[in-house]
DNA sequence: ATTAATGTACGAACTAGTGAGTTCACAGTA
DNA sequence: TACTGTGAACTCACTAGTTCGTACATTAAT
């Protein structure tokens, strides 16, 4: 009966509140960008009120960079779920592009939190704490990788992690944050199921030809 | 006297009126976004008043669409600087990237409109009249040199214009598109000149890679 | 004189944020 | 066991400020 989480019987809990009110405010953030939310409507779709929201995070744009800290945070673990040390260097790369091309796939709402921090020039972002912790998640298992290829000379010698990483983003991220204006022109559906083999495969035989290629 | 455009005394001109409205607002949509954008700003940095805003354009949402509408007609030119007949399949396909790359760098307001555009889920180009128009001139060129590098064996057969345009696009589009969160979190500018022939020649090499490898 | 173009002042609706008070769980105390 | 003080979690109604849009007045051109 002490326990902190007893069971069904809970109205008044800290850490699901907080939860409840960051997962709304993730997808009125994502849909709407930061000026188009309001503040009210994610009060209004979460079980608890507006005063709360002020409560718990002190403010809208506060309440943004918690949003936006958490999203950020989820991508953090992809460095983990990488293990490819006994690949070959070409399939260890294009197991690297196919794991992001999935995390960027099953991620909508973060790739579109960072268009809509791109437009603000990531300003919350570099205020963020979390903000030096970015990077290198992204880049080790590149490195690795690339050092591989360069050592055994299958890579050419003048690629840089950088910017195969900046290779493999722009791939997986315009597929979804230009979905709709590419959509309307052309009338080809980036993110048709159909295709997703093919994107993927795609993204592989890009990075790979890039580094192999000359 | 009887000209339209008489000289230095003009106060009364519709279409220098409307111009700068349209200028003023490019600037103000493309930096705040539909939702942060103010149409009393944008008259404020016009030199005429909110009036004439709604006199010309009927309301913010019209002169949003009337933005989007000017900033893409640019892009329609593109094709017609392009000769590139007398050139290699590969040279021609280099000089295409390279066109699109540097359209794309001296037009940064059209693509924080695009990606504006995005995260409204294209509603208002879909209902635009010159959407039509759009899809041609951008395939239209790349598709020719696709034909002729297939007919020489020289790239590969399975390769469709529209997934290298996209290709090229996430390309030159990353760059602009998510500069400053890849800056903040890798300390990198995309847009730095010192940079910037390395990645015109890196689009090049990608492209050309990807069609000729295998 | 009539009409097109322009400027000013204002209002209705919306929006972020807050003031003030309430409910609940629980610990200490008699 | 019953009572009570306390603070965290919560609700409701309100305010101060903003924002799009417009009614009305005015000026210039034909």
């Amino acid at each position: 009966m002490a326990a902190p989480s007893s069971e069904a019987e809970r109205q008044r809990d800290k850490e699901r509140t907080r939860a409840d009110i960051l997962e709304v405010a993730t997808r009125e953030f994502a849909d709407k960008g930061y000026t188009g939310a309001r503040v009210d409507e994610i009060a209004a779709r979460t079980s608890t009120t507006k005063r709360m929201i002020y409560y718990y995070f002190g403010g809208k744009e506060q309440l943004y960079l918690a949003v936006l800290e958490r999203s950020y945070a989820a991508i953090r673990t992809l460095e983990s779920q990488l293990d490819v040390e006994h690949l070959e260097p070409e399939e260890a790369l294009r197991e690297l592009a196919a794991l992001t091309f999935d995390h960027h796939e099953a991620h909508p709402d973060f790739i579109r939190l960072v268009s809509i921090e791109n437009i603000h020039h990531a300003e919350h972002l570099k205020q963020s704490a979390i903000l030096a912790g970015l990077a290198d998640p992204a880049l080790g298992g590149l490195t690795r990788i690339l050092q591989r290829g360069r050592a055994a000379g299958r890579f050419r010698a003048d690629a840089d992690p950088l910017d195969i990483h900046m290779l493999i983003s722009s791939f997986c991220v315009f597929r979804l944050a230009n979905r709709h204006t590419f959509q309307a022109i052309f009338s080809r559906d980036m993110l048709d199921p159909a295709r997703r083999k093919h994107y993927r495969e795609m993204l592989g035989d890009l990075v790979v030809g890039y580094l192999t290629a000359l």
